[in-house]
DNA sequence: ATGAAAGCGCTAACAG
DNA sequence: CTGTTAGCGCTTTCAT
């Protein structure tokens, strides 16, 4: 057993020159290398099995080739589809150019250190993903107006100037619309997402909002109630919209959590969810797809937002050296309709 | 801006110490330093709003205070509830003792080069945690007989000896077959996990088998269909369950996937499920409480099998010094029975 | 085309 | 009780 780690001395040893030299090739500067000293030296490397230490690389060029991925202190966090989902896509995206990826909870204590800060100084991380930001995050003012790379995951702020990538929510609520006008539904309602915390859950409210006035059918503040982006919420919600209006033959749901919500609510209603009352969900979670009835939704590829966040941010870092003049990243993604059988043209009262 | 981060030396001239002072301070190993020069090099630090380089640390100690959790190539892998689940667990555990968490996906490429080992020797993590192992991963020999910091994650081999945390799925089958008899069930289906390659597959199916037989009921191998613990997999086998039986009144499935996939089947053969034919299923993700008719499951409490998987890791870790003869850690967590609303005693033919 | 040497920021004997 | 010193494994100027 070769319990000792052979290390790049060791290298050197072995193939007869110096350290700087195989440092040379392990970083593709080897323009200055001879063809024949740099096949010695790759053989050495392999026939010792030596691999670099991360951690001794990063001591002097201050990278670890490493970005962290930050998320809210919420219960279970990592068991949500949305945070997986997104994960999943920046974990894509690092692998394939190199990059590794640190898991990190905001709790009240992390924020309190700004060990957020500290991770960058540290160089224990080259750069930051933040998904579920909101407005209570006041520390994301530290980024404002910096060049620390940070970025925000599907989100972003009106008063922070802060890179982001974030999902089409406006044309996202438009489209959610014309599909319910387009089937017919005059009487529809809305449960949208908590809009003072989170600018896409207003983004998408006022692109269904105005797309309904446009087309001459504006919705009254009474139709629309706001949940929290959980079964539960979605479900109340949907009990009140019911009794402000009992006529009521659509609903537009912010999120898919709260669409299935809903649909517990109008069973307890003694209407169906699908006939009755058409529902349209937002983001096309797998449950989604599982729902009895399927739900019809609009499809957000949360898969797709991780990995191009997680490639600007790669850029940013890697194109720090040639910066001139900071430019905010603010991209927005596409979104679709998904049609499945949650929704049909209002019945007419037997 | 104190643009340049301030290192321990700078601390070291600001209190006017040497430097082994303050890093024997930051290491607590305070008990020879005065009350006095502390306070005075505390003070420094914060002034001086100094954090101590992770990196730099590492190197002489060879620890990175970080872990490693490493998944199957799995498509959108963290997006999967049951991983996410038992991340949420193991990131809760390490936090609480000062441990990172590193993200890594055991792509063929990263098996092939051993990654997993460098990861190691390279001291980027001082321990591994492995969810989603089966019986495919044959490189995990290579930690047979080796004190090398690696606990499988909710399985375990018969031929390896590993260090891991699991649920007592015999246990949890047992648990299952107790309550359909119990309610009076006499012609039962089970649609099993892929046992040959998953031994808490074969443990869970055993224990269920079992179970029915000491209490008079063997079940024929007709009578037992295997599924992929997926949707569409569940919903096959039960299919051909239906097929092989039409007399059927209960279905154990070997996970909740399987079980939403047997309701669709059971509907799509123009029966209820949860009325005319029971369902129990396995794990307790959050689907099953949502499905309609709620789903009667066995709770493997994942969070907790990640929280316990990696608190074993770390105390293997810490332990390592005074380590006198390896014991193969190997640890069985509870599991419960949650009623919901998808059984009810065989009915009679009207 | 290659090598020597000075760090990167911290730890841990060993001295005093 | 505190300081000196030699690394940890690698990068990178500057010489040669």
């Amino acid at each position: 057993m070769a319990n000792a780690r052979s290390n790049i001395r060791d290298v050197a040893r072995e193939s007869g020159v110096s350290l700087t030299t195989v440092s040379l090739i392990l970083n593709n500067n080897d323009e200055r290398i001879s063809e024949s000293t740099r096949q010695r030296v790759l053989s050495a490397m392999e026939k010792l099995s030596y691999t670099p230490s991360r951690l001794a690389r990063g001591l002097p060029t201050r990278r670890a080739n490493t970005l962290a991925v930050l998320v809210p202190a919420l219960q279970h966090a990592f068991a949500d589809v949305y945070f997986g989902e997104i994960i999943s896509g920046i974990y894509e995206a690092a692998a394939n150019r190199g990059y590794r990826i640190l898991l990190e909870v905001a709790r009240r204590e992390y924020v309190r250190r700004k060990e957020y800060l500290t991770l960058l100084e540290d160089c224990s991380v080259d750069g930051i993903l933040f998904i579920g930001a909101t407005e209570e995050h006041r520390w994301l003012t530290e980024f404002h107006e910096t060049d620390k790379p940070l970025i925000i995951v599907n989100n972003h702020f009106k008063q922070w100037d802060l890179h982001h990538v974030v999902c089409d929510y406006t044309a996202a609520g438009a489209l959610a619309a014309d599909y319910l006008i387009d089937l017919g539904h005059r009487n529809i309602g809305h449960i949208c997402g908590p809009s003072s915390m989170v600018v896409t859950a207003e983004e998408l409210t006022e692109g269904f909002l105005s797309r309904l006035a446009e087309r001459g059918f504006p919705l009254s503040d009474r139709m629309v109630v706001e949940g929290q982006y959980l079964v539960e919420t979605g479900k109340l919600a949907c009990d009140e919209l019911l009794q402000r209006n009992p006529q009521l033959t659509a609903i537009f749901a912010a999120n898919d959590k709260m669409a299935l919500g809903a649909y517990q609510s109008i069973r307890q209603h003694d209407r169906q969810p699908g006939k009755e009352i058409s529902i349209v969900g937002c983001d096309d979670i797998p449950t989604a797809a599982l729902a009895d009835p399927p739900l019809t939704t609009i499809r957000m590829n949360f898969f797709e937002i991780g990995a191009e966040s997680c490639q600007q941010l790669i850029s940013m870092i890697e194109k720090k050296a040639d910066d001139n003049g900071r430019k905010t990243i603010s991209e927005r993604l596409p979104i679709a309709l998904i049609e499945r059988e949650s929704c049909c043209p209002p019945q007419v009262p037997a």
